[in-house]
DNA sequence: AGCACGATTAACT
DNA sequence: GTTAATCGTGCTC
């Protein structure tokens, strides 16, 4: 499929959940060098505010967590576990620290660049991880706080099904991945959503 | 200043 | 199923 619009801000100043469940079906895209990357998203989990334990914003306003306390559409990247790199969109209103975190995309352009940074892996696992995706995509650190939605943006969302929603029956959902020690309810509140891959069209 | 742990992954047994 | 890799962050002393 031919380059969509790109989503504006006021997708992303939405409730997070919302905004979560809504991305399944987009397109992720990465600039390089003048040259795309794309992906269809296929798995997303939403952290909202500081009450959320399950969220880095339980933290308070940190330094870590500033870009999660700014305006919507902004990239959300941090590091952990001492080798890497999550991307997350800032969602909601100024002020209301909170983010999606893109966990799983289906690789449609870029696909020889992206099976050349996740050699040795089968084309099933270049990128049904948080951090597969910013080493096929070549996101780090420096892109923490980037604008989604200026021009020159280098990552931002684009439209894949005009015409189209998700239907709900192609959408599976769950409680958020790795937060053990994160106390109830927010270690089980079904936040995570999945779009079964069937339904992708391909080029 | 020191410490425990993490929104994970890949390579093991 | 288990475990090492590896270091920034936030909390405690």
């Amino acid at each position: 499929m031919s380059p969509q619009p790109r989503l504006p801000r006021m997708f992303f100043q939405r409730n997070t959940v919302t905004v979560a469940r809504e991305l399944l079906g987009k397109r992720l895209v990465r600039i390089e060098h003048g040259k795309r990357l794309a992906g269809y998203i296929v798995e997303t989990e939403a952290y909202r505010g500081e009450e959320d334990m399950g969220c880095h914003a339980r933290a308070g306003l940190t330094p870590r967590t500033r870009v999660m306390y700014g305006p919507s559409g902004h990239a959300y990247v941090y590091f952990t576990y001492g080798m890497h790199w999550m991307l997350n969109f800032v969602v909601e209103q100024e002020g209301f620290p909170a983010a999606v975190l893109l966990r799983g995309i289906q690789p449609c352009e870029g696909v020889e660049i992206i099976a050349e940074r996740r050699k040795g892996q089968p084309s099933k696992r270049w990128t049904d991880g948080p951090a597969k995706i910013c080493q096929a995509f070549n996101i780090t650190g420096e892109m923490n706080g980037i604008d989604l939605c200026a021009e020159e943006a280098e990552i931002f969302i684009e439209n894949s099904f005009p015409h189209e929603m998700i239907h709900a029956k192609h959408v599976s959902v769950g409680p958020r991945v790795g937060l053990f020690t994160v106390p109830e309810p927010w270690k089980s509140i079904p936040w995570r959503f999945m779009l079964d891959e069937k339904i992708i069209e391909s080029e």
